[in-house]
RNA sequence: GCCCCCAUCGUCUAGAGGCCCAGGACGCCACCCUUUCAAGGUGGAGAUCAGGGGUUCGAAUCCCCUUGGGGGCACCA
């Protein structure tokens, strides 16, 4: 009979869901969906001072952008309610009086001066910082609330601790590192170490997966679970996602929100995608995976032990292959939003033939504005000498630009096909290079190098917006004073 | 400082003793296509598998040491 697989995502509500904190996610939900398990999200609110109001919101959003749906928790509530921590202080505190009373835990009454003195005076005698378990044996009866006690979870003095992460195999501590941590606080909330012990544990948790820098703190965890006769689930630690320079990814390598990420108009789908081969990998060839895919071949042992860079350059590749895949009506609603002010004004017939025409060129859709900019505005900014194509002088520059117009005036129908037949035929007679012609045209068009194709540019633009352009054109090589001879 | 983890092209990675003088992808370079830019196509540079010792007939793959990198040492998670 297959076990039940059950996992969780319990992130903290303390700012914005960071990449890391996402692709831990995302790992326990591909596993949960393969392994026809259940997702459960549990909010770890135990710190009153550090939750910030709406964080909770922003995270739970974050998943639902990504369409990462959770079967247990908040908002939809489960076998298990509530799953949010704070509404679940009792348990946590019957455990620590379990422990209390089984004298696995002590009272410790010890002020956090006195804390921070000892832990100076280890340092200075290069010592590692450690509570010196004053309290341990002091045998402190209940203190009466409000209180500065704490409940320490006494700690094996000597040994060996052998802990199992799947993923890495034994990792053997000592136990003298090991310090009597704080299970619960002086306000009565617990800390992560005991309330997450308790939670997975009533929440029939069968797999912990979470980030590795929860492995040093592994040997307590196990510990925590022995003390209280609960049956250790599997853990399971992920490799850290660094920033460029190698260090853990923070807030000073950009963005790191995977809000900033759907800001600048990242697809779900590709973030999903992405996000799920930093540190784990299908095969030797498999780069562009769907979400069908991912969750039929997702395996805990394909997932890597060594750290992950975040790549901005291949995931703005993939990104880009995501945005082309998507069909054209699809591309306009999402690339709507992100259009310059600038285009606010203008007719919806106007804007639908425009946004087409970048679809394959930008990466991420916060590109669209510069990308797009030029049809939108009424004066073109030409940059220095941008205008003057190279063997052509600005008297013959500007004689074809004339004669471009009067090309385009008599064309009819206005439509990119006859434009080009017609401005072709412009280039033959005047015996130029049709790229000499046609780049000459594009900058008095646009101002800019590069451009959507140029006859749909003209088409799109229509036949006054050009003849417009044009004029001014022609105007500012007017103003621009001839080369020295 | 102490503890723990990790170590294949710049980056993401494939590789679980012979298939590998190491494969794919991003990025980079060149060429092709072409009105520019993209996209696409073709090709290329790029890793003495961190270094050194073992084990073995044989090691990127197993073991040890060194080095490097990262993470952790709170009444934060």
């Amino acid at each position: 009979m297959k076990e039940n697989i059950r996992v969780r995502y319990a992130p903290s509500p303390t700012g914005d869901p960071h990449i890391g904190n996402i692709r831990t996610a995302i790992f326990n939900w591909l596993f949960a969906r393969n392994q026809k398990g259940t997702f459960i999200v549990r909010i770890e609110d135990t710190d009153q001072k550090r939750t910030v109001t709406g964080a909770t919101d922003t995270i739970l959003r974050a998943l639902e952008w990504l369409e990462i749906e959770w079967d247990e928790g908040p908002g939809i509530g489960g076998p298990y309610a509530p799953y949010i921590q704070s509404e679940r202080v009792d348990s946590y505190r019957n455990a620590a009086q379990i422990l209390l009373d089984e004298g696995k835990a002590y009272y410790c009454t010890c002020s956090p001066e006195r804390l921070q003195k000892i832990r100076l005076e280890q340092q200075t005698l290069r010592l590692p910082p450690k509570y010196d378990r004053h309290c341990r044996d002091l045998n402190t009866s209940k203190p009466v609330y409000p209180t500065e006690a704490v409940i320490r979870f006494k700690m094996p003095l000597e040994g060996t601790i052998v802990f199992t992460d799947t993923i890495r195999g034994d990792v053997k501590f000592d136990a003298g590192v090991l310090d009597d941590f704080v299970i619960l606080k002086s306000d009565g909330y617990p800390t992560y170490h005991l309330a997450s012990t308790v939670d997975d544990h009533t929440m029939a948790i069968s797999h912990v997966m979470r980030a590795e820098e929860w492995l040093p703190s592994a040997p307590k965890h196990q510990l925590l679970y022995q003390a209280l006769n609960y049956q250790m689930p599997k853990f399971v630690h992920l490799p850290i996602i660094l920033g460029t320079d190698k260090s853990k990814l923070s807030k000073r390598h950009g963005a790191t929100s995977i809000m900033d990420f759907q800001k600048m108009g990242y697809l779900p789908s590709a973030m999903l995608n992405f996000m799920a081969l930093l540190g784990w990998s299908l095969d030797d060839k498999t780069d562009i995976i769907s979400k069908t895919s991912l969750i039929e071949n997702f395996s805990i042992d394909r997932i890597g032990a060594s750290p992950a860079i975040f790549d901005r350059d291949k995931l703005n590749w993939l990104n880009g292959i995501y945005i082309r895949q998507l069909d054209p009506k699809s591309f306009a609603n999402q690339a709507l939003p992100f259009l310059s002010d600038e285009s606010k004004g203008f007719e919806s017939a106007y804007v639908q033939k425009v946004i087409p025409l970048v679809q394959e060129r930008v990466k991420f859709l916060s590109e669209i504005s510069e990308a797009t900019s030029f049809f939108f505005q009424d004066t073109l900014d030409y940059a220095d000498g941008n205008l003057t194509q190279k063997d052509l002088d600005l008297t013959i520059s500007r004689d074809l630009l004339q004669q471009s117009m009067s090309t385009l005036e008599k064309t009819n129908p206005f439509l990119h096909e006859t434009i080009e037949e017609n401005l072709r035929n412009l280039a033959k007679r005047l015996e130029l290079k049709p790229g000499q012609l046609f780049g000459l045209i594009r900058v008095a068009l646009t101002a800019s190098k590069a451009t959507p194709p140029l006859f749909t540019t003209i088409e799109t633009l229509g036949l006054d917006r050009c003849v417009q352009r044009l004029q001014q054109a022609i105007n500012n090589l007017g103003t621009i004073l001839p080369p020295p001879k």
